[in-house]
DNA sequence: TCGATTCCTTGACCTAGGTCAAGGAAGAAC
DNA sequence: GTTCTTCCTTGACCTAGGTCAAGGAATCGA
């Protein structure tokens, strides 16, 4: 048993809750894997080697267009797991993953994973509302793509980023031509946007470092029904 | 009991695989439930009454936007389910659904469900395949909308539509207005979009009706690979 | 500390797809 | 059937956001 695996393992949501037996089947059978900045961690099609968790550093996982286009799905920061729905689902990755800086996961082998849960139910079930999760927040992104112009994308992405509750600081944790991509925006149209944010007094950025002045109106603005001004 | 709920639940795929015993149970607190064409059978916000299963007809689910733009995000016909992910993730409907058409469902009671689901290891273990399963499907939607252009995502929804591995016939099971929003495109952009394939001789329409004459050329379009001339 | 990258910003311009409008076709309802 | 409505198609036009380009700011690696 690797010691650092056991321990990211034992700080994650997801597996917080097993049974201390089955948590020690997990750590038993996890390893510690690094990856540096950049890394490719697994490409789009390969075999799913299991469920990763993320101990320290950033994950991105993402789909590449035949264009060359990236769309970035899912940051993975400490705690957090990924690869996790293929695994279970027994499919190939469906997507690319990296490491935007260097990075520490536990990584659970597939098979023993699905033997746990095959044996814990109480870790199924757990597992299960993490999955509905998932659903829950791609139908959220989905519902903001489509829905959403880019300008009530990039406030309501900065209203849900801000653990502060509006007037505290607090600093976007992935480089900004990501979370563009994420929003499905180019880097230079985020960069208008901020801007635009910025003059209308609604916020203050500086660097990757963000502050909320007005709320209420960038809620508004979140919405899609802010008057032209914000526009 | 009702009958009628329990042919439906007997039919569908996500609870044929339960042991007898379980699916006594799911058929006993099930109940029948029909609804008119275009009627509404649950709103955004309500409360989850259950996982609902389709018997006959086409259940539309989708979201809103604050202008009144629609986004279709799934369209059940008999032996699918809608709502399941709510049910199970114990959130309120996270979007609208209403019948295209007459329409009979099979409603399991959110509790009497999770109860199920809570005894029945087995069960757990299947639903948790068909969740990974809406994921995939989800990640696969977001990369259409996201990472293809309107030709490229029409031309892939009509591979997958296409029951008869091309050369066959077959039948939109939606309007193409639904279907449009689906894929994000007005049913104009659709409309001018099927016209310019049949045009360039990949397909032929007649209403509904579709036959796919060259699956090759269409798969190329599909992967936004395609050369300008179809564009 | 100092290049060498990689990121970010801003400007000028362009295009895919949306909007508006107006017939025509195809079902529903009677 | 016949009317009424909803749906589909086609045309003319417009705009949000993408593309291309170039300079400045961070950040990495040695």
């Amino acid at each position: 048993m690797d010691r650092t695996a056991a321990e990211i393992i034992r700080g994650c949501g997801l597996f917080g809750g097993l049974t201390p037996g089955s948590l020690e089947k997990v750590t038993e059978i996890a390893r510690t894997v690094r990856f540096r900045r950049g890394q490719t961690i697994f490409r789009e099609g390969d075999r799913c080697p299991g469920i990763y968790v993320v101990g320290e550093g950033t994950v991105r996982v993402f789909k590449t267009a035949a264009t060359g286009k990236k769309h970035v799905l899912h940051f993975a920061r400490a705690g957090m797991t990924f690869a996790e729905v293929a695994a279970i689902g027994q499919f190939a990755c469906p997507a690319h993953a990296d490491a935007t800086e260097n990075s520490v996961c536990a990584l659970v082998p597939e098979g023993g994973f699905r033997k746990i849960v095959n044996e814990d139910h109480g870790f199924c079930i757990e597992l299960m509302a993490g999955m509905s999760k998932w659903v829950h927040d791609l139908v959220g992104l989905l519902e903001d793509l489509v829905l959403r112009d880019a300008t009530a994308r990039v406030a309501r992405h900065l209203i849900k980023s801000d653990g502060t509750g509006g007037r505290g600081e607090f600093t976007l944790p992935m480089r900004k031509k990501d979370l563009a991509s994420h929003l499905n925006l180019t880097s230079e149209t985020l960069s208008r946007t901020l801007h635009r944010l910025v003059e209308c007094g609604l916020i203050e950025t500086s660097g990757q470092r963000m502050r909320i002045f007005d709320i209420d109106k960038l809620e508004e603005v979140a919405s899609g029904m802010a008057p032209a001004e914000f526009a």
